[in-house]
DNA sequence: GCTAGGAGCTGAAAGGTTTCAAGAGGTGTG
DNA sequence: CACACCTCTTGAAACCTTTCAGCTCCTAGC
């Protein structure tokens, strides 16, 4: 670190850092041959330098990048041209640790693979940029380490506050950080408490209004595809799911369950070879899926085993992501308002954080079923 | 904001931030009813808190923090106990300001929507992980605007490297940001540049394969979907089409050019508006697309249109991304390396960052192609 | 009993920025 | 000409952590 302290390292006896010592290289094609390039210089100019070459003061220098109209034309300009000439770039750290705010919004994803909440980030990424905020996306992927981990980082970085769609919406983790000042709002889910807002589509009602028009269809044998069951979303959708068949006067029992271990198209196709090994007689003749991603995957094994979809076997998505109605035969999905979803979070967070006045909100949307030919037919 | 010193502002004309001034609420289903509860307190406890409820000193916690192995067994003991009953929270921008390097690592990706994308963006962080680092991903979403945004961002951050998929590999910002301190890697795109290594996939030799692919087929009118043109994939993979024309003693103006605004399903399906427009006298019979975004829009649009995929069109996309497979009809496609390609990317990023003797590298994968029912028939 | 050495702890300095009370210089008024 | 007033600029303090030289106390060795 110190590059004038330490000199030079003497001999050939370099211990580099293990790991990359033998590169990857081209892989038969035309390879680029390694080139030399020593590593760079760090930052070299701060505010200080950049009011001595400029001839100002530290404060006129701080007052250039933050209130540049109480600087006079020429001075500022003057200061301006040092910067540019000294390659200045402000040092992120110091300022937020005397500024104290951050200009930053983290959006922690449960599946960044799933075009669900890509699309659910654009929607914060639009509000936060029309409030001058940056949005850094941070992937849990389904795990639970991974989301603590994050969820510590964030709060160390003082991000001005956290979206997520969490895996375990009780973790308390996540209950702690609002009273140590981070805010935090719940995308997807919708929880009670007192200590953030949320913001979420009805899952029970999507699941009833996949199994209502299952059982219009006339099935009676359906499965439901989901997992696992530590994840809200997957438990509300089926618990839609059995409250449909209640009403419509079957047992809830009725509901066949594969349980799968992550909502991702690789499993959905677990679970479609299950499914298609079970004999004709046995074989529920619809399956609902607790996203999209199950669904395309079940609907990909399947056709390849033979099964005609929807007539030896009818499905139903969740999500209507864009892929949806691109698929091998096009989905039938409960649709959500995802870039909505993920644009109103955002506006509440910023609500928090500006508004002394804010009070807690859980906003609820209601989701629609969007019907196509995997269940309805080419007709 | 100063919560004390303005006190009370009068009267009921509080102008709060606009915008949200009327929160959305639910939708005609259960609301949860608003809940009170105020801005939360402000993180409180530093390191100096926490030496005096464990009686000891400043260096003493932060021994703990850093270096645990040099405390005594006891005294870490308090340290800790005072941490979790004050909810010590280290602050992350006061540790980089004095440590000088920081534990993140951001990846800006050219499509968050693209599962390709997300894809790589899984390799870059397994092989962070590995290395203790943690990975902020930042989506340019295709807009230079943003893109600018986001290299200024990290680069103020001080975060210790950045990966990216570039819009314009030329940015001059780019160029600029290696020789002040932040190491730079370019994924998907191979830059000869003294600046930074770059991770990239033979997208000339992918464009190739498509085409000779199509022509061993026997398809003459063929089209290339793809753009805009200030794309770097986009360029070479039309480039390897018109070669493998070249070679297969075809003139390249013989492509048949359809450029789109940008790499998404929406303009895949304008551009099958267009070209099912067309007399099926001048209409190309195939289609190569610049990825499986195009090719997917453009097949959903085309089949709906009343077109008969491959027989009336045969497409290829490029990617190969989890859904061309699941698609209406199984998309052929070029396939690349995705995961290790961010993986690959990282690792150099790495080396970078810790070995002295860096020297950078261009890494070239070859990809390949699948052939599917898009372009084969259901043989 | 004395010293050398080590383990564990201390406290001040440093890191780059923002903030703010106060100062400098200039203009207009009576 | 004195004064009030304004516009710009100044420089020190503060933000919270890490670092490191030096200190204390103990033990082992002779």
């Amino acid at each position: 670190m110190p590059p004038d302290t330490t000199a030079n390292t003497p001999g050939p006896a370099r211990s580099s850092a293990d790991g990359m010592s033998t590169p990857v290289h081209s892989d038969g094609s035309s390879a680029g041959g390694g080139r030399r390039r020593r590593a760079a210089k760090r930052h070299a100019a701060g505010v200080k330098a950049v009011a001595a070459a400029a001839g100002v003061s530290l404060g006129t220098v701080s007052n250039v990048l933050n209130r540049p109209e109480v600087v006079s034309p020429l001075t500022r300009a003057k200061v301006e041209a040092a910067m540019a000439s000294l390659g200045f770039v402000r040092n992120e750290s110091a300022r937020q640790l005397r500024a104290g705010s951050s200009r930053i919004l983290a959006y922690l994803m449960l599946d960044a693979g799933n075009p669900f909440f890509t699309d659910v980030a654009k929607g914060v990424e639009d509000a936060a940029r029309e409030a001058g905020l940056s949005v850094f996306l941070c992937n849990s992927n389904e795990d639970v380490d991974r989301e603590a981990d994050y969820l510590d980082l964030l709060e160390q970085q003082r991000v001005q506050g956290i979206l997520i769609t969490p895996i375990d919406q009780n973790s308390s983790r996540l209950r702690k950080l609002p009273s140590r000042g981070t805010p935090v709002v719940v995308v997807d889910r919708a929880i009670d408490d007192e200590e953030h807002c949320s913001v979420a589509v009805n899952d029970v009602l999507g699941g009833e209004l996949a199994i209502a028009h299952l059982l219009e269809l006339g099935h009676e044998r359906i499965a439901y595809v989901g997992g696992p069951n530590t994840i809200g979303q997957v438990i509300d959708r089926r618990d839609g799911a059995r409250r449909a068949l209640q009403t419509a006067g079957r047992p809830a029992e009725n509901l066949i369950e594969l349980t799968t271990g992550a909502l991702t198209v690789a499993e959905g196709r677990g679970a479609g070879q299950r499914l298609a090994g079970l004999p004709a007689d046995r074989r529920p003749t619809a399956a609902f899926c607790a996203n999209d991603l199950l669904a395309l995957g079940l609907l990909q094994q399947c056709v390849s085993l033979g099964l005609r979809v929807p007539e030896d076997l009818a499905i139903v998505g969740y999500d209507d992501i864009e892929f949806a109605a691109a698929a091998a035969v096009p989905l039938t999905s409960v649709r959500q308002p995802r870039q909505l979803l993920g644009r109103t979070a955002a506006e509440l967070l910023l609500d928090e954080s500006s508004n002394p006045d804010h009070e807690h909100q859980r906003v609820i949307f209601t989701p629609e079923l969007v019907v196509r030919t995997s269940t309805r037919g080419t007709g």
